[in-house]
DNA sequence: CCCGGAACCTGAAGGC
DNA sequence: TGCCTTCAGGTTCCGG
């Protein structure tokens, strides 16, 4: 589920709570979705966060790195001072039963020396937690990350212009353009006014720039709103992102458009739900 | 190489 | 109440 903004928004979170913090245990209780020898992270302190597209990359001294991706259900929440093992939530929280972690979902705990923790739970299972070596980083084939300085609308145009495929499936390709899924996608394309089944190498000069701007609009707004809630994502600290208070097209099927009044439409594209104003998404 | 579709999992929601 | 179908924001693999 989360995109980037989530993903970023998690990092952003986590970074000062976690740099510095010696792991003192982790549990697995999937050992499906951990993948590496958790051995040899104990003890060891955490030296950084990144992201890079949807992986939350958590630098550990020593040379290893620990990633993470949550794929459509994960979530990562941080508790401080977590009492014999649990943690308590006042409010209902998604996927977390009964508001208490370790819960049914929670499939790895990384403990702190200070006792605080970092549970990593996945509903669907799709999710890892993966111990690769610092080294090994620069491999990951990723395309561009659209905050960095390579990211420009002749990149855009060069990059959409290699394919037919529809617009919309093309910027949700990861080793073309790193990090943006389905809501996104969605959002940026009724932005720039272009129905998602377009053929990606149809779009004109002007068109490009517009879902440039606006692509690097939605993403910085779900980061500023924290991110998109409506499913299973959280924040660290158990809280709700808000961005899904500010969808315009994505799950508004049936509904007028904010823009047009026109009716908002749902199909299928690449086997996910695309949403999209047909009467002023040209 | 390009593309579409199934598979990986589990739970929620809606229809009957 | 309960059974069945459909759907879910991602990625990877397999076959055409």
């Amino acid at each position: 589920m989360p995109e980037l903004p989530e993903v970023e928004t998690i990092k952003r979170f986590l970074l000062p709570k976690l740099v510095g913090k010696k792991i003192k245990a982790i549990k697995i209780l999937s050992p499906k979705n951990f993948i590496g020898n958790s051995k040899e992270l104990i003890g060891k302190a955490i030296q950084g966060l990144e992201r890079r597209a949807k992986i939350l990359i958590i630098n550990i001294e020593g040379g290893k790195a620990l990633t993470v991706h949550l794929k459509l259900t994960g979530q990562l929440v941080y508790a401080n001072k977590v009492k014999e093992g649990k943690m308590i939530f006042s409010h209902p929280l998604p996927f977390i039963s009964d508001g208490e972690l370790p819960g049914k979902t929670t499939r790895v705990v990384i403990g702190f020396i200070d006792d605080s923790a970092l549970f990593f739970n996945d509903m669907r299972k799709f999710g890892w937690m993966k111990i690769v070596d610092q080294s090994a980083l620069a491999e990951l084939k990723m395309g561009v990350e659209p905050f960095s300085q390579e990211f420009t609308p002749i990149k855009l145009k060069q990059t959409l212009s290699l394919t037919k495929r529809p617009v919309k499936v093309a910027l949700m390709d990861q080793e073309k353009i790193a990090g943006v899924g389905n809501i996104y996608a969605n959002e940026a394309l009724f932005e720039a006014k272009i129905n998602p089944v377009r053929p990606a190498n149809s779009l004109n000069n002007e068109e490009i720039e517009e879902l440039y701007l606006m692509l690097l609009k939605v993403l910085k707004e779900g980061i500023k709103y924290g991110g998109s809630s409506d499913e299973s994502y959280i924040k660290p600290d158990g809280s709700s992102g808000k961005y899904q208070e500010h969808f315009r097209v994505y799950q508004r099927q049936g509904e007028k458009c904010f823009r047009c009044q026109g009716k908002i439409k749902r199909i299928a594209l690449g086997g996910r739900g695309t949403f999209y104003c047909p009467s002023c998404q040209k």
